[in-house]
DNA sequence: ATGTGTGAAGTGCTTCACAGCG
DNA sequence: CGCTGTGAAGCACTTCACACAT
């Protein structure tokens, strides 16, 4: 990448260039280190001192941040604030988000509440459900819980770009369907079930009981036969 | 693996040949599916037909139950019923399994009550908090919350295994090396940072803020610069 | 002197393609 | 014939090692 012509840092555009998803995660990793370090008041960082503080190759951590610009300074290192910056940027954390999240039970209300989802860049607009009794009323936090069947109007209204799945795996499906008709372009999908996804949206899995399961794995591995 | 001697299905023991994360991870997802056929009434399966279902290669199925004996017959495809048995066994959800929760928040909470975790072969023994208000009550499933104190002696007592880990960021770190100490084998982190963990401990990650943050950095891609 | 940026090598996972069993 | 089990090829991610900028 960025071979024979040098690159302008200063034009603050990638290439569209495909990014690994492994790296972009590494990239949430990255800004979070930076975030402390900031605040602890730190000037520069190298990528080998980043790279010591979680279990990481200093060399991945040059090679994902090249894949943006040239960010570094030979012999110095990075500086902290400018990193931090350019990641904030390249994550797309400087516009807000708007999040829906879809099904009010033990889960989706949590995570309505959760002080990590709530993190700048990110608004919590509202819940959703079919259930009557849950309709109209709010999460601890005061996330509205509003009716499912009013989910597309919602996301129109109030730009809602991401959805959190948060419903039994049977729901699951339909449910995905539906907001991507509705206009959401990117969906987190916690209900144990492998979503057929479409172009367009992106979708990510966490699956609870999947993680669950592989730790039970390593265990009986680890007691042996 | 297993090439010149033929390989003897029946001990129903796999060798120690190192498996990866990848691999386990997609057992669970076999496993899922076969309890579905079974209950369809399918008899019999073939990788095809399996890969179809979700986006996967057929022969990436045959290599992963290929890991731990040959359980197809040729020409035929997989019994339903037997596949199902050999990969309960495999991921070890034949014994149970205690859990504990560490973090009694709107996260563990949820937790402790969602439905996902109290599948056939896991039970939430109790949530830990060092709360005072909170000690001494129940999750609205039942779950007791007790003294992050009492952990050593519950862990004991119960056969604990595996730890979920839902508190603040700050107070991960202490409260893995804790558990570790208290004989906890397994440790699922929901903390938004990076742990440093120890040998003998399998340490998965479910880090919401990165995904939620992925999601973003794709939405920021396609909406282009 | 120090630490980035990066080809090249290394490693591991996935897919192909086919021998061979049922 | 149909489908598994599996070497070999393909592809992707990681690590090495060093030229080169400051």
């Amino acid at each position: 990448m960025n071979r024979g012509t040098r690159w302008r840092p200063s034009s603050g555009r990638e290439r569209g260039a495909a990014i690994s998803d492994l790296t972009a995660q590494r990239l949430s990793i990255y800004l979070r280190c930076l975030d402390d370090l900031q605040k602890a008041g730190v000037r520069t960082v190298s990528s080998q001192s980043l790279a010591d503080r979680f279990q990481l190759n200093s060399a991945q951590i040059r090679k994902d941040l090249a894949c943006f610009g040239e960010f570094g300074i030979r012999g110095v290192g990075y500086v902290v604030a400018d990193l931090r910056e350019n990641l904030t940027r390249i994550l797309g954390l400087t516009r807000n988000r708007n999040v829906a999240i879809l099904g009010a039970g033990n889960l989706g209300m949590a995570l309505a509440d959760y002080g990590g989802f709530n993190r700048e860049g990110f608004r919590i607009v509202a819940l959703f459900d079919k259930d009557r009794r849950k309709i109209g009323r709010v999460s601890r936090g005061g996330v509205p819980i509003l009716d499912v069947r009013r989910l597309a109007e919602v996301v129109r209204r109030e730009r809602v770009s991401i959805a959190v799945l948060a419903v039994p795996a049977e729901a699951a499906q339909p449910l995905f369907d539906r907001a991507a008709r509705a206009g959401i372009k990117a969906v987190l999908n916690f209900a144990p079930t492998r979503l057929k996804g479409r172009s367009g949206v992106t979708l990510k899995v966490v699956d609870l009981k999947i993680q669950l399961e592989n730790l039970a794995f390593h265990l009986a591995r680890a007691e042996g036969p």
